[in-house]
DNA sequence: CCTACCGATCGGTAGG
DNA sequence: CCTACCGATCGGTAGG
């Protein structure tokens, strides 16, 4: 008589699912050089070289993760902004947003949008391609603020997306939330 | 007869000032993992294996330029603050400093300063000691500032550095200077 | 998903 | 400063 397996059969695509979750964390804390497949493979209970058989390559697999990152954050931006009208409220929202995004520990996201440099060529081209496209939500936002003529709105948005992007640097939980950051950066950036 | 050589004898001291020059560039421009001693060796004329004549270890190459680096920023923001009275002025000229570091790309300084992550552990944490050090300048900068009481001066000196010292990520030289964007900077994070 | 391996590259060293 | 090497680690693959 057949014996059944122990563990419940997992579904392929749920297994993948669980693999990409698994290296998102991982990109995330240790970057991308400083995760190797071994790495991965480790925290998926199986060896480096098994990872193959649902990834392409380490190069394919940080991209697919990039992408999906800030497709997720782009639809909860747009949802936040959305429930705004006033231009201020609109950038606020977007900001305490992205702040959670970015300051979440569980999140398996964009924090490892910053550090191109220890990135292969060509994957760097795709991710610049990307989030040049995400940027262009907050260019939009700074565009409908009225702000003053001698405020260059170019500088401004890099000024605060470069902001909110290493937040994770040196923010620790505690004494603000993210809705505090958000709204400190707001009350600085506010100009009438 | 003896023949002379051809290249001059360099002295040991200058020779080793000469590597330094060298890995910094390396470092600066392609991060401390994507930096090998092999290349450093390459730019040098000599092997990899070579350079450990004039250095003890990589890790300690590293923390030495990144010391040296801070240590004639600091110089030169002091200098800077100094010859100014009006907090707001003594602030635009340290930012206009520390960008012109950041933005120079002929400086073989601190762009380093920021992915700690892909630095080895030990490394990591004595250049954050040497940075929060760094960091005291701009919070007495702040602190002497004619704030809002409801600003947060913490977050207010983290957001203002973050700024800076990820400017080099966005920053292409030509529509704008380094005193430009220290300007519109000042501009957005002054309040009365 | 594993075994067993490839070629490449890494930081670093001994000995001259 | 070079030769010649060490042990470790990397991304990735063939074959089952």
């Amino acid at each position: 008589m057949p014996t059944e397996p122990v563990q419940p059969v997992m579904p392929q695509r749920d297994r993948r699912r669980e693999i990409l979750e698994i290296a998102a964390h991982l990109f995330a804390r240790k970057g991308y050089r400083g995760t190797s497949m071994r790495d991965i493979g480790e925290e998926a209970g199986v060896l480096g070289g098994s990872l193959y058989h649902h990834i392409r390559s380490k190069d394919a697999l940080f991209v697919e993760l990039h992408d999906a990152a800030l497709d997720a954050a782009e639809r909860r931006i747009a949802d936040a902004v959305a429930a705004q009208a006033e231009p201020w409220a609109r950038l606020e929202s977007a900001c305490e947003t992205l702040l959670d995004i970015q300051l979440d520990p569980r999140s398996l996201t964009l924090p490892m949008m910053n550090d191109f440099r220890e990135v292969p060529d060509p994957v760097r081209r795709k991710l610049i391609e990307r989030r040049d496209r995400f940027e262009t939500l907050f260019r939009d936002l700074v565009a409908a603020l009225p702000l003053p003529a001698e405020i260059d709105r170019s500088i401004y948005r890099n000024l605060l997306l470069s902001q909110l992007n290493s937040a994770a640097d040196w923010y620790r939980p505690g004494r603000m939330t993210p809705g505090d950051i958000a709204r400190q950066i707001v009350m600085i950036f506010r100009h009438s």
